[in-house]
DNA sequence: TATTGTTATACTCTATAACTATA
DNA sequence: TATAGTTATAGAGTATAACAATA
């Protein structure tokens, strides 16, 4: 072990645990917004919303569907099955890649995303970003952007048998 | 239902999902390495780290403890269980409250949070704060410590049997 | 009667590793 | 050999509701 690293000021430790207790929070409520409203849980509505909102055809493959949502993949692979039994979502052979998976949402699901959307975007309204002015939440944005960004360019330190992280084979124990 | 509230523009969005992904990038980055170094959850790890960095008694009452950390009282029981179980707080009346418990760390449970602090602060840093300038760093923790101060305060639009939460005994299936 | 905390139960989710099939 | 995805298994965590004891 090198020197012992120079602990956190008290902004940095905040705004460490500001982020975790704020994501928290939050999560938490629409997690319980969508219990309520619906039949899914968070990630599920993250997989949805990215079929349905982000993607303009409706489709992604399994590999690129879990950004930031899922952290494994048999944690993807279980929750396509969830959503797949409930017709949310249909799985076919990818075209050009004979391995790939191609995930594509249903009218269905759409119909639950559209459900389930305006609750979703109160609470998010009453809990994040109510207290805050415009230049806020701008500032937020923009903050946490770039913090996104590296963090999914890095990983996460120790280069497991994750996706194209084989990177150096030196370090590790 | 009223009207439909009006959708979330592109930087509300932006914010609300890099918020999501950053924090959970972030907390799954500090899990694995918790999980590497110590015997520990992240959810034990704050428990911990509330009672031998932020309280100055190293004791706190099981209510207050779990602020921001655990959404249940039983959760936090079963935490607290764990924890004591494994001899790293203990738990006594408390003296005031004969119907509360005071979780007190134990020099055991300083240890590990001195043990684990290095590798978790060198996530932190390495993760999120490396590619933020200073200025950032403070703007993130000035938006957020307002976000947060209000999300304590309000309940999650459904007071449910929450702690001083029964309000309004309506609706409700 | 309200609050503090615990218990029991059932369920969801996750990680790990082994496995198949294609590139 | 590396990558895409699935499966099986096992474990951790959570919510719910019923409960006991004190305020």
């Amino acid at each position: 072990m090198a020197t012992a690293p120079p602990p956190l000021d008290a902004v940095e430790l905040g705004a460490y645990f500001a982020l975790i207790e704020v994501a928290g929070l939050l999560r938490h409520a629409v997690e319980q917004q969508l219990r309520e409203e619906t039949d899914i849980s968070y990630v599920q509505f993250q997989l949805l919303a990215r079929l349905g909102l982000d993607s303009p055809t409706g489709s992604e493959r399994m590999t690129d569907l879990a950004d930031g949502v899922v952290y494994s993949r048999s944690g993807l692979t279980y929750q396509a099955g969830l959503l797949e039994k409930a017709e949310l979502v249909t799985r076919g052979q990818s075209a050009d890649d004979e391995r790939g998976v191609t995930v594509s949402i249903t009218d269905a699901g759409r119909a639950v995303v559209s459900r389930a959307l305006p609750g979703h975007v109160e609470v998010i309204r009453d809990l994040l970003l109510q207290p805050l002015s415009r230049t806020q939440v701008e500032q937020l944005y923009a903050v946490l952007e770039p913090a996104r960004e590296h963090m999914r360019a890095a990983p996460p330190r120790s280069a497991r048998a994750r996706r194209g992280g084989r990177s150096s084979p030196a370090a590790a124990s």
